[in-house]
DNA sequence: GCAGGTGATGTCAGAGGCTGACGTCACTCG
DNA sequence: CGAGTGACGTCAGCCTCTGACATCACCTGC
């Protein structure tokens, strides 16, 4: 029996959803945070960076995943990038409850928004290096890459105000065919 | 001749932006930023609501020229986004070198970013609203727009790193038509 | 002219986010 | 059993950002 108990870490992350949803993300300190965690302030901000990215605790791991798939697969862009999505969209799925709880702190504080749009442009700086990593040429992977993930946030934002069990990896394969038929061809 | 010299906004941004590349961001306080603008720090906050904005501040015109260019266009969706994507590369445009100075800041600072890509989600939501205003879709409309800023990104951040003389809107242009050959048809 | 309104700024006080330095204590490993 | 090691607490302090109030040039109507 060790001296603390386990996963303080976790501990922040729920008590930090919870106190946000409560009383709202501006009206809470980091330490009603910590406090309801059972730590002090000082011990959130050795797992968080700050206020916000405890909101987006376990989202690195799709980083991996993502990159995994790219890495793993082979094909046109076009197979490469579903590829990496699906695997995004597979990570996503398992989580649609927690992370359609979370998601109205999103759309009514900017700064969370901007946290959220900070991650998804790492999933696409990682995306476009796992495409170079293919062959493609630099400029072309980062296109390709910001792209991809623009159908995605758009597609994810859509399928977590639906029900847990719609397709989110099929909805981002259609979307992408949407987008391509919607604006190229001058 | 008035109280106050003119223009405590615009001498904010020019000290901002050179105390910021002098000396580093997060090495910088607002203190002294206003100091140099010959502000106190508390005149700072009046002008922008945070460290961070004033190195955004004429960019809010450029979402009105998006939205009017949408709005006075017609045609297919394609033509619609051209058309916005082409009034905010004209707005670039004049700019290059006041933008290139600063861009160094936005790669080294994550938190510098990430305003940048609320700024590009910003045009992205008027644009959707633009389009959806010529009776498309709104989730069309969304996916359209965030796709169309995508592509601007990638590209005007590849321009910047080139000549001031390149055209922002031709290469635009052509990425649209590049993204949607790489990503389309499944 | 002149009283009152307006707008931009200054001053002051304070909450809250975040960091560095240092101490404590259980656990572990040799 | 003694020296790390790691997770946490404590303390002090800077900086960002905000509210409340004062000041002073300028304008406006009379």
């Amino acid at each position: 029996m060790s001296r603390w108990p386990d996963d303080a870490r976790t501990r922040l992350a729920a008590a930090a959803v919870d106190l946000y949803l409560e009383q709202g993300y501006d009206r809470t300190t980091v330490a009603q945070v910590a406090g309801r965690a059972g730590v002090t302030e000082r011990t959130y901000f050795r797992h968080f960076p700050d206020k916000r990215e405890v909101l987006f605790a376990n989202q690195a791991a799709i980083d991996d995943a993502l990159v995994d798939a790219v890495a793993t697969a082979s094909g046109t862009v076009r197979d490469l990038v579903v590829a990496g999505l699906t695997a995004v969209a597979a990570s996503l799925q398992d989580r649609h409850a927690e992370l359609a709880r979370r998601q109205p702190l999103m759309d009514q504080h900017p700064d969370l928004r901007e946290r959220e749009l900070a991650k998804l442009g790492s999933w696409s700086t990682a995306l476009a290096a796992a495409l170079a990593a293919h062959g493609i040429a630099p400029d072309r992977a980062a296109l390709a890459a910001s792209v991809a993930i623009a159908v995605l946030d758009v597609t994810a934002r859509d399928w977590l105000g639906g029900p847990g069990d719609a397709d989110l990896a099929r909805a981002v394969r259609e979307a992408l065919d949407e987008a391509a038929a919607l604006l190229g061809g001058s």
